[in-house]
DNA sequence: GAGGGAACGCAGTGGTCCGCAGGGGTGTGT
DNA sequence: ACACACCCCTGCGGACCACTGCGTTCCCTC
């Protein structure tokens, strides 16, 4: 039931362009680094961020990487389904469903709805937080506890 | 973030009994061959179901399974945290979670309530539909169109 | 225009889990 | 005694995970 570490690598990456947003391009070794995350393994999440629009690349020496729209314009839900696939717990849960796979006769299946309800409960959280609320809720947190991770 | 096999035939495998409840016990042939499942593979399911108390075994001739407590008393929850492990996108997002692991410094980790409300989300579904809930919107789903699965 | 920083890309690797299948042992009704 | 059905261990091909290694391309800086 776990998600894998690409999920939270990749929140913690794009939590930390967040964070250093105006600042010019952020190299992948600088947040790796202040993450403590594997920064070539790093590279690999990247390159579907990429893809997908969520960041962008400046290549070259002083180059880096920056969002790719506004931090309260990127969900966690939307980093989730480009790194993890869909934010479902099975597939007969997903919007557009053929009916072909999962249950014998899915219209009568006793479980679908349970399924449905939990893919809504989970796209009703990260759905609705955003890089920039991450941001201002660690701020905050910070006020509080003045505690700088490594 | 799909959930594997596991949890989604073990739910299949309690809502049977649960709707056969009264009639004896419930052999895993009759169960795998209604719900379309491999009866060897769901062999190996059970043995943890039987061992959490969710089911009851009775062995010999003519013997089988029923429910181990009254199916509104067995949350599909209950089947999946013995099924699947814990429910919760991230280890940090459990209850007692010891800070040793996952982030540097958690205290200030700026994903782990994310993960936290995903958790209460996802549980807030699976904690409270039980397999009486199941069976009641199964028969009156086969009412309205009355199609016995295979 | 040379040097070097940094993004790209591909390939491999040890480990774990999944979704079974096979085969045997054990207890119990008829 | 016999059949039935639970019980348990083993193996196995495949997929994914979490990296590591290495080379290439781009482009700013000096
Ligand atoms: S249709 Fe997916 S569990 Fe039945
Ligand atoms: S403590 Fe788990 S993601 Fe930070």
């Amino acid at each position: 039931m776990y998600i894998s570490t690409k999920g939270r690598y990749g929140t913690k990456a794009l939590f930390e362009l967040a964070l250093h947003a105006g600042e010019g391009p952020q190299a992948l070794r600088e947040i790796a680094a202040r993450q403590g995350l594997s920064e070539h393994y790093l590279e690999q999440l990247v390159g579907p961020l990429r893809k997908a629009g969520l960041i962008q690349s400046i290549r070259g020496a002083q180059g880096g990487y920056v969002l790719g729209r506004d931090a309260s314009d990127i969900t966690v839900g939307d980093i989730l389904r480009v790194l993890e696939g869909p934010v479902s717990p099975t597939e007969c849960a997903l919007e557009n469903f053929d009916f072909s796979h999962c249950c014998a006769n899915p219209q009568v299946c006793p479980d679908r709805d349970v399924w449905i309800k939990v893919r809504k409960g989970i796209e009703q959280v990260v759905d609705t937080i955003t890089l920039r609320d991450l941001v201002e809720d660690w701020q905050s947190n910070v006020e509080r506890a003045p505690v700088y991770y490594i």
